[in-house]
DNA sequence: GTCTATATGTTGATAGAC
DNA sequence: GTCTATCAACATATAGAC
């Protein structure tokens, strides 16, 4: 018993138990979808019972609402941010290309579970942008078509609309992941050539889409 | 006995009822996903009992298999045809585009259904290119690149890779309709004003794509 | 906090009458 | 071909011991 609480103090004893629950449960919803995965395989990732799921999180709506959250929460925000910044549209592009093919290369099931619940449960696409969330993407929606307006004035982009452009870069940098395995075998290459895909992709699509914009 | 032959001929008999299960099955699938999807659901909407659903094919992956290669047949060999004729690049982008935002309009659920499915579903994914899809879709990959190296040869666009270019064209088209729920609440907008971006999109990113291309 | 055992409710699938 | 009734197999969720 004394020895337990020297193991396991009483104040992180489940903080850690959740952690791995939550990163099994991140693991097995963004494979599987939300209603493709199971508790059971979360639990037996999470190498706990399933009956201690439902004691950290009530139900599985639960747990797979706050996995959504989390994930929200290491994404949205440098979307955010990169966009609303002050540099210069060329410079947002090399940088939201980057960034998010890295992101999206180290965790390849995001697009594919992030597409499929917000077309599905509504009630996600609304927690997204509760909190400060709402006021950013408003703020970054806002600073992006100020910026293109005064670039489309003094002539130096083409007539582009904000929301436009944006769908473009997201699509094109998002969608070779949700397409995945369409890609892969209309190409006929493996993992390892995907990878040189995205490579390739890294430096040609930032001139692409600078191209897209010149005037 | 005899009534019924005349109202229903054994030839025809379920020949209108299987159709039905088929466009009740596309509806629910799409929709919920194959995971989601309730055998339930598709029979109410077929107008029939569950079980007529087991009779006609034999189990929920054989009946989502054939919805799959239905949808699969109405979508792929378009893509094939446009992009593996002589027209010009400049002409391929305006018909690709035009055609397929008109034909996601009018069947929004289809994105979210097929990139959710071949991420989990590696079986649907080959059934994709059996038959003779396998080879179409060599096809066009090797046109393209043909037509792109010469067009670069020449000096008349800019040095990109053809699937690199196929993956954004495609991605461009398809992306908005993916992420429309989030696209809608980022931007504040409806499904009326929803509507008005496609419209919007359908002039100004075939110009976007040619500017991309130009040298 | 964590476990074992069990309740409760769906869901895909089958049997068998018509 | 189509229906009613039913089964067997999970899956989520809870009860209760430790």
């Amino acid at each position: 018993m004394l020895l337990d609480r020297m193991v396991k103090p009483p104040g992180q004893a489940g903080a850690d138990t959740k952690a791995r629950i939550l990163d099994a449960a991140d693991a097995v919803f963004t494979r599987r979808g939300i209603d493709g995965a199971r508790m059971q395989e979360i639990a037996d990732r999470a190498r706990v019972n399933k009956a201690l799921l439902h004691y950290h999180f009530r139900s599985k709506d639960e747990l797979a609402r706050a996995v959504w959250l989390r994930i929200a929460a290491s994404l949205l925000p440098q979307i955010f941010e990169t966009m609303t910044s002050d540099a210069a549209l060329d410079g947002k592009i090399d940088q939201f290309v980057d960034a998010y093919l890295t992101r999206l290369q180290r965790h390849p099931y995001i697009p594919t579970y992030i597409l499929g619940e917000i077309a599905r449960r509504p009630e996600l696409v609304s927690a997204l942008f509760s909190s400060g969330r709402g006021a950013a993407a408003r703020r970054m929606v806002r600073k992006l078509r100020e910026q293109i307006a005064e670039e489309i004035g003094k002539g130096r982009i083409a007539p582009v609309t904000a929301e436009q452009f944006m769908a473009t870069l997201l699509g094109a940098c998002v969608f070779p992941f949700a397409a995945r395995p369409l890609i892969a075998a209309a190409l006929g290459i493996g993992p390892r050539a995907f990878g040189g895909f995205i490579e390739r992709r890294r430096k040609e699509l930032p001139a692409f889409l600078k191209r897209g914009l010149r005037p």
